[in-house]
DNA sequence: TATTAATTGTTAATATATTAACTAATACAA
DNA sequence: TTGTATTAGTTAATATATTAACAATTAATA
């Protein structure tokens, strides 16, 4: 039997994906002068007023090394700072400067018009069982696949 | 109305898919001193004798200006050669040396094995639709979504 | 055929990803 | 309480992504 095809393949249809979506979003991004990474970070701390690094990695999924760095020009940006933690001298709590906070106006509308357009040809339960099939995927060795709702 | 939580947004369904998969990948790749992007180089290359830098960026999904210095690496490991084409001197086809294409037999049946475990909990009706949402996600912008077979 | 436009690759500058090693602070156990 | 392990974050080295500009070649057009 013949070698499958490598571009039907599930690693490259997510890639694939993003490549296309991707750059809608960061063509806004720009206009902003912000990178897609920093986005993200000013994205989460527009849902969490104060966050340690490490959980911070986690929801925008940015490695520990590159956080670094990008905090850091976020930091020259004035859009966030850095906050040590008084009760835990290891953790380092990032929280979102007012000029920071005040992009979330300005970037967001943007950012879900974009969104909508990328949804709009999805039938509801398409649409549901894509992020059904993705969500999946994430958990593959986390739990079993049946519970829903979790804290 | 609240913000929609970023978590469960498209794009990072799927980097979170990917951030889920590609380790279990790269860990074998790894095992043959191969990058990612080096591996789909070969990978391409395994399905397509000969093909030019253009052709390979769209396959791989690798950009150009990346391409470059992946590729020299590859040369440099003799896995692949540059071939200038005759007739159109702008052009340059990438091919496969005979010790790339040794690799074939050595790296795929590990990967098979791994994307086996991946797609083993999905039905085969979950797992199409997983795949065709993706392949709509990632034709946008090409035609409209109701044709779904294309040479 | 001289000019212009389009195509194919490359270079450059900056930002980010990957992996491993490392520091500082805290938790934990003998 | 000392020694050890763990945790949170950083540094370092290399590879890749992103964007813009550029060179060489070919195609198109007046």
């Amino acid at each position: 039997m013949a070698i499958q095809d490598f571009s039907q393949s599930l690693p490259m249809m997510l890639y694939r994906a993003l490549d296309e979506i991707m750059p809608k979003f960061r063509c806004i991004f720009n206009e902003f002068a912000l990178t897609e990474q920093q986005w993200r970070i000013l994205r989460v701390l527009w849902e969490h007023d104060k966050i340690t690094l490490g959980r911070l990695s986690d929801l925008t999924l940015i490695p520990s090394p590159s956080l670094v760095g990008i905090v850091d020009r976020l930091i020259q940006a004035n859009l966030i700072r850095r906050e040590r933690s008084d009760t835990d001298r290891r953790m380092i709590f990032v929280v979102a400067t007012e000029e920071g906070r005040n992009l979330e106006a300005k970037v967001m509308p943007r950012v879900n018009e974009i969104y909508k357009e990328i949804k709009e040809p999805f039938s509801m339960q398409q649409w549901g069982q894509l992020i059904d099939g993705l969500d999946q995927i994430s958990h593959l060795n986390k739990k079993t696949v049946t519970n829903e709702h979790e804290e």
